[in-house]
DNA sequence: TAGATTGTTAATCGATTAACAATC
DNA sequence: TAGATTGTTAATCGATTAACAATC
């Protein structure tokens, strides 16, 4: 092999730290927006204002990719997408693989956003025979038993987990046994998996109570409603009287 | 005002920083789901296996909210679901409007994981007069013009964009007007908002192109499919050949 | 008392940011 | 050339972690 396939710039490669991958696709969806609206070059001030993040911030985590832009003129909008893309791994089609179809695989079944950006929905799964055979997005939704031939065929490598928590770790051991190495998952529930599987979470409630204790600090109270259970009495304090606490 | 009233442990209040106040509805959950089981009290290392941290972050985490373990012993679970709950300002219930109820905001109309923890769904809204009127959830769909009414009488702090991205804006503005401090965004757009209100994101898809980046590190090609765009050239660089990628 | 486990310290690591030399 | 803007450096900030004294 030649050694210009090793000659990346030193920063390239699996050196790209996780917060910078994880605001390269804010980028992407900016460029996207850029690119339909036909403007052709964008400067790290204007970008970064679009994907909602500081500029100093924006240039050192393209620098990570390379040095894409032009001094005293900006970057390319076309290139940094196709760049952008090629690092998250975007210029391949990804079939994903959706199990548990109530409600919320419902609406991720419909979601438009997965294929605009590389993500196929490659089948619907579900565990309960009431349910499998049911078109949704024009699909067909799939029994569970047909979970392996599925991932084999279709070459799934994510699956999105959309079952009750009590399901869910029994549906993530299925996927990883039938060859599946990263997994979004909707249930509430810690995953154990094992060395070398991915797993994201997405919890609705607890985006909700962090913004709950923000908005707890804004209204100034510190409101307690109910009863206040009694500190455990530790040996060497006095007795079990529940004790106030602090306001 | 008793100078108790200011006397707490300096590193509660504001300190809290905000990786641990992210943490803190895992260890809420994880905690709830032992005090259902019964079980009195829990070390460190239980908890923070079935949070999935590691222990010395769960203690670092416990101890801005005050000192309530007992050394040889471990923490009393009812009394910690409680002071977590009360940090969190769970001991409270927030109500929440849920704004357009396509397939996304019904399902986050009929889930669950919101009442058992303290949120109670108080208005799903809608711009669309063929939605509005609609039961959901055993609740009727009102139109977006009773928005300022709804948030006044029902006290709503929270809001919940489940709207198309270009509509998401407006949406916000219009919550922001009508006296909403804290917004869930699930539609993929960054939202510009008045200092004093609170912003959370969630983005399905951007999920799942982090979890597509480090896949592709796994399977270790570099693929690159379809056409590669010319690098833009610049002054004093050799013309307009499109340069070989690097593999 | 001996064993267990917390709460805290201090070292380390990673992320953010301002500033500016390089260079278009 | 002068103005604009990148790419990088270095300082700062915040988060993580191991280790252990305190103490139940």
């Amino acid at each position: 092999m030649a050694t210009g396939r090793t000659e990346r710039p030193a920063q390239r490669g699996r050196g790209i730290p996780e917060a910078t991958v994880a605001r390269l696709p804010l980028y992407l969806r900016a460029l996207s927006a850029l690119s339909e609206r036909g403007v052709p070059t964008v400067s790290s001030e204007e970008l970064a204002a679009a994907a909602g993040v500081n500029s100093a911030k924006l240039r050192k985590d393209l620098s990570y990719l390379g040095s894409y832009g032009t001094r005293g003129v900006g970057y390319d909008v076309e290139y940094l997408v196709y760049q952008i893309s090629r690092e998250l791994g975007l210029t391949q089609d990804w079939p994903v693989a959706i199990i548990g179809i109530g409600n919320l695989g419902h609406a991720l079944a419909n979601y438009g956003g997965f294929a605009s950006r590389g993500f196929r929905v490659a089948a619907l799964l579900d565990a309960d025979r009431a349910v499998t055979g049911q078109r949704i997005a024009g699909m067909a939704v799939r029994h569970m038993d047909d979970l392996e031939q599925i991932v084999r065929e279709d070459h799934v490598s994510i699956g999105v987990i959309t079952t009750p928590a009590p399901a869910a770790q029994e549906v993530a051991d299925r996927l990883v046994a039938a060859g599946i190495t990263s997994i979004l998952n909707f249930a509430p529930t810690v995953l154990s998996v094992p060395e070398g599987v991915d797993v994201r979470k997405v919890d609705l409630s607890i985006e909700l109570q962090i913004l709950a204790f923000h908005e707890q600090r804004k209204s100034g109270l510190d409101p307690v409603a109910g009863p206040v259970p009694a500190r455990p009495s530790k040996p060497g304090e006095r007795g079990d009287l529940p004790e106030v606490m602090p306001a």
